[in-house]
DNA sequence: CTGAAAGCGCTTACAG
DNA sequence: CTGAAAGCGCTTACAG
């Protein structure tokens, strides 16, 4: 009932060989006739290659799987961040004649089996903690090239693409200090010597060490950075933090949250607090006040992220070094100078 | 280089197909001590199943494809509502032990050969209209089993699950009316005489008609449902109807531009304007005033979408009605009763 | 309870 | 420019 290789060929009056150089264009194989014949059948029939077949005979599946942390009950963990970036990795992948398998990995051994069930071509990885990335082995990703997202791991397996975060960070305080805050809360997740909120933390306190200052009085606040958080440290700010006159949150729906839970508390943004956030998501331009925040890009580096690991799957060379995209400060409503009070 | 079934069957002494049933659990065909010896040499030499070659040999492939539409160039059109979907059922269909592929579609002739080159065991369709699938034939989808989510074409190819628009619709405007709004903005996409939007429509119609009103009076905006597009809508309230006092967008995220638009212009909401959105996003709790809201059940709609699709996958039978998911009405801030001026 | 053999739909050297 | 044949790693009747 399939339409095969086979059928293709039977109706030409060619060697089923000659069909698949055709499809593959290797048009220099067949003479130019023949070409366009087998074209007119394929289409009338309305031929579709097996992918499977393809797959286990060529041993390449041109499928890339994009793998994402998932407590095994749970939803997949996808930031708001994250997301945008899979509607773009689709894309390109698409543009480029690759398909994307989505998958959920609760255990990073996970990962090792969904590249070789399918016969991964590659995989981006998206979501996970440095540390996670860190104890990757060969052993796991065999010799199928993958690439880690927002990853500072030191490994050569997953070298990839993230943004600037010390910078952003440095930007982000730099913008407060200029402002005239100097009591800055520093609030993230927890972090070790190594990713992402560390990177940011240097950044920080960079800022701080560019104009003289140290960051000796900037409490640090440790959450996940979910609104829920945010809401909750923002409605017990006075007590916690009296002094203070701003905060960086190193995600945009933590500073959403914070900016909530401050307002329900009668605190001003940003006549009493200003807030800086990181990410600048679409919702970040609709709350009140309009967040100020760090602005990544993120078609870049969906689209940077991909062409990467197609370059490795082709076979080319795995560069050494990470590639860094820019990010740049977005001011909006959520800072002014501190109330002189 | 890779471990193979005949690896294993060689290492345990038996033939390949006894390892072929040890793996699918088909047990009673084999001793338990042949199995138990199998196991762990599995386990010992981590040999992983090929995807592709068993789905070549067995006619399927244990892949679900989520199919969403994409102009070419474009990265997938995923609203705020839909993407919620997506990560729900990625971890349903995991639990289930099917994989998912997910793919643009720019034309839905593209939906028969996504099926067929993959051999996909079943689709899932988000987010196309109801023109586009009420237009898919037999001949694209073959005998692959494909499923609709928020669907209203007649078609009995794509029976899916949505939500009760209708019954939404109705509880909103109810619920304005219940406050003493009379005259009503309906605003929405461009309908026709079926579908997601025109059954809101009838929803609206039906709450005046309910207390022996109609709703000759209410105006109808049409736009299509994006943040930019609420708030122009809502920055020119005034000179487009000074008269009404209060208005039903078909999605949370217009209704939160339109808030949006009002605020810049200095109409109050809900003090001038009461404003009720469709959907429930996270954001519409985060900003201020908190959105009125039709709550529906996103994880219900995956989760049923994903297990009527796999029904039918496994042989059973397709329901020829829809399954429809309540919805309830989420009462913030956004509402008020009509200012007495 | 177990096995030998055919076949799924392709691609890839190899030969002509 | 074209073809016959082997093989990718599985599953599925069929036989014993």
């Amino acid at each position: 009932m399939r339409v095969t290789l086979k059928d293709i060929a039977e109706a030409a009056g060619v060697s089923v060989m000659t069909v698949s150089n055709v499809i593959n264009g290797k048009s220099a194989r067949v003479s130019a006739e023949t070409v366009e014949r087998v074209r007119r059948i394929i289409d009338e029939r309305g031929y579709v290659p097996s992918a499977s077949a393809r797959s286990l005979a060529a041993n390449q599946s041109r499928l890339v799987g994009l793998l994402v942390p998932a407590a095994s009950e749970d939803s997949l963990a996808i930031s708001p961040h994250n997301i945008a970036i899979i509607g773009q990795i689709e894309r390109r992948l698409r543009k480029r004649g690759y398909h994307l398998l989505l998958r959920g990995v609760s255990d990073t051994a996970e990962i090792g089996e969904a590249l070789r069930s399918w016969s991964l071509d590659g995989a981006v990885l998206l979501g996970f903690l440095d540390e996670e990335i860190a104890g990757l082995h060969r052993r796991v990703t065999g010799a199928t090239p993958v690439l880690a997202i927002d990853s500072y791991a030191a490994g050569p397996l997953t070298t990839g693409v993230r943004s600037d975060d010390f910078t952003g960070a440095r930007l982000a305080a730099a913008h407060l200090l200029s402002l005239g805050h100097r009591r800055i809360v520093f609030a993230g997740p927890s972090f070790t010597d190594v990713g992402v909120v560390h990177e940011r933390f240097l950044g920080f306190q960079q800022a701080f060490e560019d104009i003289g200052l140290s960051i000796a009085d900037c409490p640090v606040e440790t959450l996940n950075t979910t609104h829920e958080n945010g809401v909750a440290l923002g409605r017990c700010w006075l007590g916690a933090h009296p002094d203070a006159t701003a905060v960086f949150a190193t995600a945009d729906i933590l500073a959403i949250g914070i900016i909530e839970g401050m307002l329900e508390a009668g605190i001003g943004v940003p006549d009493r607090v200003s807030v800086v956030g990181f990410d600048d998501l679409d919702i970040s331009a609709y709350i009140t006040p309009k967040l100020t925040t760090i602005a990544q890009d993120i078609v870049g580096k969906a689209t940077h992220a991909v062409d990467r690991l197609l370059t490795l799957v082709e076979g080319g060379e795995r560069s050494a070094d990470p590639l860094v995209l820019d990010v740049r400060l977005v001011t909006r409503n959520s800072t002014a100078p501190p109330s002189s009070r």
